[in-house]
DNA sequence: GTACATTAGTTGCGTGCGCAACAATTATCG
DNA sequence: CGATAATTGTTGCGCACGCAACTAATGTAC
Protein backbone atom coordinates (compact mmCIF):
# COMPACT_ATOMS: atom_id res chain seq x y z
CA UNK A 1 0.00 0.00 0.00
CA UNK A 2 2.44 2.44 -1.71
CA UNK A 3 1.16 5.60 -1.43
CA UNK A 4 4.33 7.83 -2.21
CA UNK A 5 6.81 8.44 -5.16
CA UNK A 6 5.17 11.05 -7.38
CA UNK A 7 1.70 11.76 -7.09
CA UNK A 8 -0.71 12.08 -10.02
CA UNK A 9 -2.72 14.83 -7.94
CA UNK A 10 0.49 17.01 -7.56
CA UNK A 11 0.71 16.71 -11.29
CA UNK A 12 -2.01 17.43 -12.24
CA UNK A 13 -2.94 20.45 -10.19
CA UNK A 14 0.08 21.89 -11.43
CA UNK A 15 -1.03 21.71 -15.13
CA UNK A 16 -4.70 22.61 -14.27
CA UNK A 17 -3.70 26.08 -12.33
CA UNK A 18 -0.58 26.61 -14.76
CA UNK A 19 -2.94 26.39 -17.62
CA UNK A 20 -5.68 28.03 -15.78
CA UNK A 21 -3.32 31.13 -15.03
CA UNK A 22 -1.29 31.33 -18.18
CA UNK A 23 -4.36 31.55 -20.72
CA UNK A 24 -5.59 33.69 -18.24
CA UNK A 25 -3.61 35.96 -18.60
CA UNK A 26 -2.89 35.97 -22.27
CA UNK A 27 -7.01 36.69 -22.97
CA UNK A 28 -7.46 39.21 -20.22
CA UNK A 29 -6.74 42.18 -22.14
CA UNK A 30 -9.81 41.21 -24.19
CA UNK A 31 -12.06 40.44 -21.42
CA UNK A 32 -12.12 36.86 -21.09
CA UNK A 33 -11.11 35.29 -17.61
CA UNK A 34 -9.82 31.82 -17.19
CA UNK A 35 -13.24 30.29 -16.90
CA UNK A 36 -14.78 31.61 -19.70
CA UNK A 37 -12.11 30.41 -22.24
CA UNK A 38 -12.81 26.89 -22.39
CA UNK A 39 -16.57 27.72 -23.00
CA UNK A 40 -15.69 30.28 -25.64
CA UNK A 41 -13.52 27.75 -27.53
CA UNK A 42 -16.03 24.92 -27.81
CA UNK A 43 -18.87 26.76 -29.18
CA UNK A 44 -16.96 27.10 -32.19
CA UNK A 45 -16.98 23.60 -32.24
CA UNK A 46 -21.08 23.58 -31.50
CA UNK A 47 -22.64 26.90 -31.58
CA UNK A 48 -25.87 26.97 -30.25
CA UNK A 49 -25.98 24.14 -27.55
CA UNK A 50 -27.65 25.00 -24.29
CA UNK A 51 -25.99 26.15 -21.18
CA UNK A 52 -26.14 22.50 -19.41
CA UNK A 53 -24.80 20.63 -22.42
CA UNK A 54 -21.63 22.83 -22.18
CA UNK A 55 -21.79 22.03 -18.29
CA UNK A 56 -21.87 18.21 -18.87
CA UNK A 57 -19.32 18.55 -21.69
CA UNK A 58 -16.80 19.91 -18.88
CA UNK A 59 -18.37 18.40 -15.90
CA UNK A 60 -18.88 21.34 -13.67
CA UNK A 61 -21.74 22.90 -11.98
CA UNK A 62 -24.41 24.71 -14.06
CA UNK A 63 -24.04 27.32 -12.09
CA UNK A 64 -20.15 27.60 -12.87
CA UNK A 65 -21.48 27.32 -16.65
CA UNK A 66 -24.20 30.26 -16.11
CA UNK A 67 -22.13 32.83 -14.65
CA UNK A 68 -18.82 31.89 -17.64
CA UNK A 69 -21.94 32.70 -20.19
CA UNK A 70 -23.27 35.62 -18.36
CA UNK A 71 -19.79 37.09 -18.56
CA UNK A 72 -19.22 36.27 -22.45
CA UNK A 73 -22.69 37.82 -22.53
CA UNK A 74 -21.32 41.24 -21.18
CA UNK A 75 -18.13 41.17 -22.84
CA UNK A 76 -20.21 40.37 -25.77
CA UNK A 77 -18.55 37.18 -27.10
CA UNK A 78 -22.12 35.60 -26.89
CA UNK A 79 -26.02 35.59 -27.04
CA UNK A 80 -28.04 33.32 -24.63
CA UNK A 81 -31.63 33.23 -26.13
CA UNK A 82 -34.29 31.35 -24.04
CA UNK A 83 -35.25 27.79 -26.68
CA UNK A 84 -38.98 28.17 -28.22
CA UNK A 85 -39.17 24.25 -28.30
CA UNK A 86 -37.99 24.26 -24.23
CA UNK A 87 -38.80 27.25 -22.45
CA UNK A 88 -36.47 26.03 -19.45
CA UNK A 89 -33.32 25.97 -22.06
CA UNK A 90 -31.29 28.73 -23.08
CA UNK A 91 -29.21 28.19 -26.28
CA UNK A 92 -26.26 30.06 -26.38
CA UNK A 93 -25.06 31.61 -29.40
CA UNK A 94 -21.66 33.04 -31.28
CA UNK A 95 -21.66 36.92 -32.05
CA UNK A 96 -19.73 37.98 -34.71
CA UNK A 97 -17.16 40.21 -31.84
CA UNK A 98 -16.46 36.19 -30.90
CA UNK A 99 -15.65 35.12 -34.37
CA UNK A 100 -13.38 38.06 -35.06
CA UNK A 101 -11.48 36.86 -31.81
CA UNK A 102 -11.38 33.03 -33.03
CA UNK A 103 -7.77 33.23 -34.18
CA UNK A 104 -6.46 34.82 -31.23
CA UNK A 105 -8.03 32.54 -29.08
CA UNK A 106 -7.17 29.65 -30.86
CA UNK A 107 -3.31 30.99 -31.50
CA UNK A 108 -3.11 31.26 -27.55
CA UNK A 109 -4.74 28.34 -26.75
CA UNK A 110 -2.42 25.92 -29.29
CA UNK A 111 0.13 28.43 -28.47
CA UNK A 112 -0.17 26.81 -24.66
CA UNK A 113 -0.51 23.26 -25.95
CA UNK A 114 2.63 23.30 -28.11
CA UNK A 115 4.55 24.47 -25.06
CA UNK A 116 2.87 21.81 -22.75
CA UNK A 117 4.02 18.90 -25.20
CA UNK A 118 7.25 19.46 -26.46
CA UNK A 119 9.21 17.13 -27.02
CA UNK A 120 6.25 14.94 -27.49
CA UNK A 121 5.88 12.89 -30.74
CA UNK A 122 2.67 12.32 -31.97
CA UNK A 123 2.09 8.94 -30.95
CA UNK A 124 2.81 10.64 -27.13
CA UNK A 125 0.20 13.03 -27.62
CA UNK A 126 -2.14 10.62 -28.42
CA UNK A 127 -0.88 7.78 -26.00
CA UNK A 128 -1.52 11.01 -23.64
CA UNK A 129 -4.76 11.43 -23.98
CA UNK A 130 -5.88 7.83 -24.12
CA UNK A 131 -4.81 7.50 -20.60
CA UNK A 132 -6.40 10.56 -19.69
CA UNK A 133 -9.30 10.26 -21.22
CA UNK A 134 -9.54 6.65 -18.92
CA UNK A 135 -9.03 8.51 -15.88
CA UNK A 136 -11.62 10.56 -16.79
CA UNK A 137 -13.80 7.84 -17.08
CA UNK A 138 -13.08 6.08 -13.79
CA UNK A 139 -14.28 9.36 -12.34
CA UNK A 140 -17.94 8.93 -13.50
CA UNK A 141 -18.27 5.22 -12.65
CA UNK A 142 -19.25 4.19 -9.10
CA UNK A 143 -22.79 5.79 -9.02
CA UNK A 144 -23.76 2.69 -8.09
CA UNK A 145 -26.54 2.62 -5.08
CA UNK A 146 -24.72 2.48 -1.68
CA UNK B 1 -3.04 23.49 -37.66
CA UNK B 2 -5.81 21.54 -36.19
CA UNK B 3 -6.79 22.42 -32.15
CA UNK B 4 -9.06 19.55 -31.67
CA UNK B 5 -10.33 16.12 -31.68
CA UNK B 6 -10.05 15.87 -27.34
CA UNK B 7 -8.08 18.79 -25.34
CA UNK B 8 -5.90 17.82 -22.92
CA UNK B 9 -6.96 21.17 -21.20
CA UNK B 10 -10.33 19.85 -20.34
CA UNK B 11 -9.63 16.40 -19.14
CA UNK B 12 -7.06 17.87 -16.87
CA UNK B 13 -9.32 20.41 -15.73
CA UNK B 14 -11.58 17.45 -15.20
CA UNK B 15 -9.71 15.23 -13.01
CA UNK B 16 -8.09 18.63 -10.71
CA UNK B 17 -12.32 19.51 -10.05
CA UNK B 18 -13.31 16.21 -9.67
CA UNK B 19 -9.92 15.17 -7.27
CA UNK B 20 -10.21 17.81 -5.54
CA UNK B 21 -14.08 17.76 -5.04
CA UNK B 22 -14.15 13.78 -3.93
CA UNK B 23 -11.28 14.13 -1.41
CA UNK B 24 -12.49 17.85 0.39
CA UNK B 25 -16.29 16.68 0.79
CA UNK B 26 -14.36 13.07 2.51
CA UNK B 27 -11.88 15.12 4.49
CA UNK B 28 -14.53 17.61 5.50
CA UNK B 29 -15.80 16.39 8.06
CA UNK B 30 -12.58 16.35 9.87
CA UNK B 31 -12.22 20.34 9.33
CA UNK B 32 -9.49 19.62 6.23
CA UNK B 33 -10.76 21.09 3.04
CA UNK B 34 -9.35 20.49 -0.84
CA UNK B 35 -7.45 23.35 -0.24
CA UNK B 36 -5.29 21.71 2.45
CA UNK B 37 -5.34 17.89 2.51
CA UNK B 38 -2.21 17.80 -0.60
CA UNK B 39 -0.12 20.17 2.30
CA UNK B 40 -0.45 17.72 4.85
CA UNK B 41 -0.25 14.57 2.98
CA UNK B 42 3.32 15.93 2.10
CA UNK B 43 4.47 17.07 5.10
CA UNK B 44 4.34 13.30 6.35
CA UNK B 45 7.22 13.10 3.82
CA UNK B 46 8.99 16.02 5.14
CA UNK B 47 8.14 17.25 8.58
CA UNK B 48 9.40 20.88 9.52
CA UNK B 49 9.78 22.60 6.05
CA UNK B 50 8.86 25.88 5.14
CA UNK B 51 5.81 26.98 3.56
CA UNK B 52 8.13 28.55 0.70
CA UNK B 53 9.32 25.09 0.45
CA UNK B 54 5.90 23.53 0.10
CA UNK B 55 4.32 26.12 -2.13
CA UNK B 56 7.20 25.54 -4.58
CA UNK B 57 6.81 21.71 -4.47
CA UNK B 58 3.05 22.29 -5.22
CA UNK B 59 4.05 25.50 -7.78
CA UNK B 60 1.68 27.38 -5.97
CA UNK B 61 1.79 31.09 -4.49
CA UNK B 62 3.27 31.93 -1.43
CA UNK B 63 -0.06 33.35 -0.52
CA UNK B 64 -2.06 30.12 -1.44
CA UNK B 65 0.47 28.11 0.96
CA UNK B 66 -0.02 30.42 4.05
CA UNK B 67 -3.70 30.25 4.04
CA UNK B 68 -3.44 26.50 3.53
CA UNK B 69 -1.36 26.03 6.90
CA UNK B 70 -2.57 28.85 8.93
CA UNK B 71 -6.10 26.76 8.40
CA UNK B 72 -4.24 22.87 8.84
CA UNK B 73 -2.84 25.39 12.10
CA UNK B 74 -6.30 26.78 13.33
CA UNK B 75 -7.72 22.98 13.20
CA UNK B 76 -4.58 21.62 14.77
CA UNK B 77 -2.83 19.68 12.42
CA UNK B 78 0.06 21.93 12.48
CA UNK B 79 2.19 23.93 13.81
CA UNK B 80 4.18 27.02 12.80
CA UNK B 81 7.12 27.98 14.42
CA UNK B 82 9.58 30.93 13.65
CA UNK B 83 13.09 29.33 12.00
CA UNK B 84 16.20 30.55 14.80
CA UNK B 85 18.02 30.32 12.03
CA UNK B 86 16.52 32.64 9.41
CA UNK B 87 14.41 34.64 11.10
CA UNK B 88 12.46 35.05 7.85
CA UNK B 89 10.82 31.64 7.64
CA UNK B 90 8.07 29.84 9.17
CA UNK B 91 9.17 25.86 9.69
CA UNK B 92 6.02 23.61 9.85
CA UNK B 93 5.36 20.73 11.98
CA UNK B 94 2.72 18.09 12.02
CA UNK B 95 1.02 17.49 15.45
CA UNK B 96 0.05 14.59 17.76
CA UNK B 97 -3.50 15.00 15.62
CA UNK B 98 -1.76 14.78 12.55
CA UNK B 99 -0.27 11.74 12.75
CA UNK B 100 -3.45 10.31 14.58
CA UNK B 101 -5.41 11.72 11.27
CA UNK B 102 -2.39 10.24 9.04
CA UNK B 103 -4.30 6.47 8.26
CA UNK B 104 -7.57 8.42 7.45
CA UNK B 105 -6.15 10.86 5.43
CA UNK B 106 -3.81 8.23 3.38
CA UNK B 107 -7.06 5.75 2.87
CA UNK B 108 -8.94 8.77 1.33
CA UNK B 109 -6.38 9.80 -1.09
CA UNK B 110 -5.08 6.78 -2.15
CA UNK B 111 -8.57 5.40 -2.59
CA UNK B 112 -9.07 8.12 -5.23
CA UNK B 113 -5.76 7.55 -6.59
CA UNK B 114 -7.02 3.49 -7.13
CA UNK B 115 -10.74 4.86 -8.74
CA UNK B 116 -8.79 6.86 -11.33
CA UNK B 117 -6.35 4.47 -11.64
CA UNK B 118 -8.62 1.70 -12.30
CA UNK B 119 -8.13 -1.00 -14.79
CA UNK B 120 -4.29 0.21 -15.28
CA UNK B 121 -1.31 -2.02 -14.91
CA UNK B 122 1.37 -0.81 -13.20
CA UNK B 123 3.46 0.05 -16.71
CA UNK B 124 0.98 2.09 -18.05
CA UNK B 125 0.57 4.23 -14.42
CA UNK B 126 4.33 4.70 -14.89
CA UNK B 127 4.27 5.95 -18.27
CA UNK B 128 1.52 8.13 -16.91
CA UNK B 129 3.26 9.84 -14.20
CA UNK B 130 6.13 9.77 -16.85
CA UNK B 131 4.09 11.66 -19.88
CA UNK B 132 2.53 14.59 -16.89
CA UNK B 133 5.62 15.28 -15.01
CA UNK B 134 7.26 16.02 -18.69
CA UNK B 135 4.27 18.25 -19.31
CA UNK B 136 5.03 19.97 -15.81
CA UNK B 137 8.58 20.66 -16.67
CA UNK B 138 7.52 22.44 -19.67
CA UNK B 139 5.48 24.54 -18.16
CA UNK B 140 8.10 25.58 -16.06
CA UNK B 141 10.39 26.54 -19.11
CA UNK B 142 10.48 29.52 -21.66
CA UNK B 143 11.68 31.90 -18.55
CA UNK B 144 14.10 33.33 -20.80
CA UNK B 145 14.60 37.27 -21.06
CA UNK B 146 12.03 38.60 -23.57
C1' DG C 1 -57.65 18.66 -15.91
C1' DT C 2 -54.69 18.92 -11.06
C1' DA C 3 -50.70 17.21 -8.17
C1' DC C 4 -46.10 15.80 -8.03
C1' DA C 5 -41.57 14.99 -9.94
C1' DT C 6 -37.93 16.33 -13.02
C1' DT C 7 -35.06 19.55 -15.51
C1' DA C 8 -32.60 24.13 -16.80
C1' DG C 9 -31.11 28.02 -15.03
C1' DT C 10 -30.08 31.51 -11.33
C1' DT C 11 -28.35 33.40 -6.92
C1' DG C 12 -26.18 33.38 -2.12
C1' DC C 13 -22.55 31.56 0.27
C1' DG C 14 -18.14 29.56 1.36
C1' DT C 15 -13.76 28.12 -0.18
C1' DG C 16 -9.63 27.99 -3.35
C1' DC C 17 -6.24 30.60 -5.59
C1' DG C 18 -3.12 34.19 -7.92
C1' DC C 19 -1.51 38.98 -8.03
C1' DA C 20 -0.14 43.24 -6.00
C1' DA C 21 1.31 45.65 -2.15
C1' DC C 22 3.26 45.47 2.08
C1' DA C 23 6.29 44.24 6.50
C1' DA C 24 10.07 41.88 8.38
C1' DT C 25 14.37 39.75 7.92
C1' DT C 26 18.60 38.70 5.64
C1' DA C 27 22.11 39.24 1.88
C1' DT C 28 25.02 42.17 -0.92
C1' DC C 29 27.74 45.95 -2.09
C1' DG C 30 29.91 50.44 -1.60
C1' DC D 1 29.18 50.38 8.92
C1' DG D 2 24.81 52.03 6.00
C1' DA D 3 22.02 51.78 1.71
C1' DT D 4 19.92 48.86 -1.37
C1' DA D 5 18.33 44.43 -3.06
C1' DA D 6 16.44 39.94 -2.39
C1' DT D 7 13.66 36.66 0.26
C1' DT D 8 9.76 34.98 3.25
C1' DG D 9 5.47 35.56 4.80
C1' DT D 10 0.94 38.13 5.22
C1' DT D 11 -3.23 40.59 3.71
C1' DG D 12 -6.65 42.83 0.42
C1' DC D 13 -8.76 42.09 -3.68
C1' DG D 14 -10.91 39.79 -7.49
C1' DC D 15 -12.15 35.77 -9.94
C1' DA D 16 -13.22 30.58 -10.25
C1' DC D 17 -16.12 27.05 -8.71
C1' DG D 18 -19.28 23.71 -6.12
C1' DC D 19 -23.33 23.21 -3.12
C1' DA D 20 -27.84 24.37 -1.49
C1' DA D 21 -31.95 26.63 -2.18
C1' DC D 22 -34.79 28.69 -5.22
C1' DT D 23 -37.80 29.81 -9.72
C1' DA D 24 -39.73 28.62 -14.03
C1' DA D 25 -40.94 25.30 -17.32
C1' DT D 26 -41.84 20.65 -18.67
C1' DG D 27 -43.06 15.73 -17.93
C1' DT D 28 -45.76 12.13 -15.53
C1' DA D 29 -49.51 10.12 -13.01
C1' DC D 30 -53.95 10.06 -11.37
Amino acid sequence: MKVHKESIGRLISILYRSGQNHIGRQLEPYGVGAGQFAFLAELFQKDGVSQDELASFFRCDRATATRALQRLESQGYVIRKKSEEDGRVNLVYLTDKAHLFQPTLYSVLSGWTEKLAEGFSDDEKRLLITLLTRLVKNTVKTQGPE
